[in-house]
DNA sequence: TGTACATCAGTGAACGCGCGTTCACTGATGTAC
DNA sequence: TGTACATCAGTGAACGCGCGTTCACTGATGTAC
């Protein structure tokens, strides 16, 4: 409060991303509201609609943001492993990506941003971290047609985001979840059969 | 409007959970209010009040009725198949229940209803649902020691419950998800090498 | 280099809205004698 | 069987709240000549 900010911001559309990041991490996703969002960035509340159409629009900005930075942890995750442990590295990055950013993830993935076929750019964004998925199933079963890949791929994203979910909404005892060990355990579980010798 | 209702309900706790069901089926979760559910019942919003302490306390009951929902169509599912078909017509039946019942899905695993801990009898019905799961695994994985049993029915919680989400939230293509054959290949997919011959 | 003016980026007051909940109440029912 | 009264189950007006968004505005910046 004592550095008057100037009248002009410069960049006020990314530090609006910022501040909403940033209050997602105190706060509900449900209670974030678009005033609460200009208060953080010091800004009054008609400011946003300068740079963003809605509350809607700026949400699926922020989203967007999320769906990039789970794109970059999972391609983290190919990095530090290789083989089959690759793709449980990328599930587990998965599960601690929701965990890190509870609220994030539930915007990403919850009704409060529209249908995205109104947000293409958000579209975009949430396919390209699912082609990560996609290229690890890709390069770590040579023997799967395109078509196997594909389940396969799903099942995995299922998986992982299942697990996610049910750990940030608290469905899943211990109410913080399990840990990692037992969450590794779990990515790599096989649904048919007997696990592998 | 023509039959002018009695002024005592008789069962007015029971008739707001099914107006809230019906509500679920009509409107975003986000925007069910406890004016809407009195409404819907023909009773002045503050009629609830009567029955339920405050707003979480009636959307609890309406999840703890989706739960004991859920867990009938996961024993109706052991009814109609056995063997490794058992294990996927229950995944099957917990992805059908989400498609059906969309709303009512997410509020049971959404962040409207408060932490577990404070509804006792939801946390309950939703281990009943879950203990359905479990049992399934054991009937048709013997081989399995009982922490086995526990990781791999966790698994095909996530799987299933991620699956559900994707496709409720519509964040998996088409729009309106999968069809039922890809479903349940997606459900039987075994996580580590190839499918079974 | 100086000035006129269009354009851009913010302000601030105000709106209408539906919400959850409070309060004091009234009509209906059940029970004791 | 009739009556008195406590209790239960609903009503209805009102509250304060924060919201998303409208509107008309003003201060700052960039550009043409």
């Amino acid at each position: 409060m004592s550095t008057s900010r100037p009248y002009h911001h410069k960049d006020l559309a990314a530090a609006l991303v910022r501040a909403a990041l940033e209050l997602l991490q105190e706060v509900e996703v449900s209670a974030l509201s678009l005033r609460m969002v200009a208060r953080r960035a010091g800004v009054s509340p008609m400011a946003p609609y300068r740079h963003y159409a809605d509350k809607d629009a700026l949400l699926a900005a922020v989203a967007e943001h999320g769906f990039r930075q789970l794109e970059r942890r999972l391609l983290a995750a190919d990095q530090v492993a290789s083989g089959e442990d690759r793709l449980i590295a990328q599930g587990l990055a998965y599960v601690h990506f929701a965990q890190d950013e509870r609220a994030l993830f539930k915007l990403m993935f919850g009704p409060l941003i529209g249908p995205l076929e109104k947000h293409p750019a958000l579209r975009e964004a949430s396919n390209a971290a699912f082609a990560v998925l996609k290229e690890g199933v890709a390069s770590e079963r040579p023997q799967m047609d395109a078509h196997e890949r594909q389940v396969h791929a799903l099942a995995r994203w299922s998986l992982a985001h299942g697990l996610a979910s049910l750990i940030v909404d608290g469905r899943m005892l211990p109410p913080d979840g399990p840990d990692d060990q037992l969450i590794a355990k779990i990515i790599g579980e096989p649904m048919n059969g007997k696990p592998r010798a």
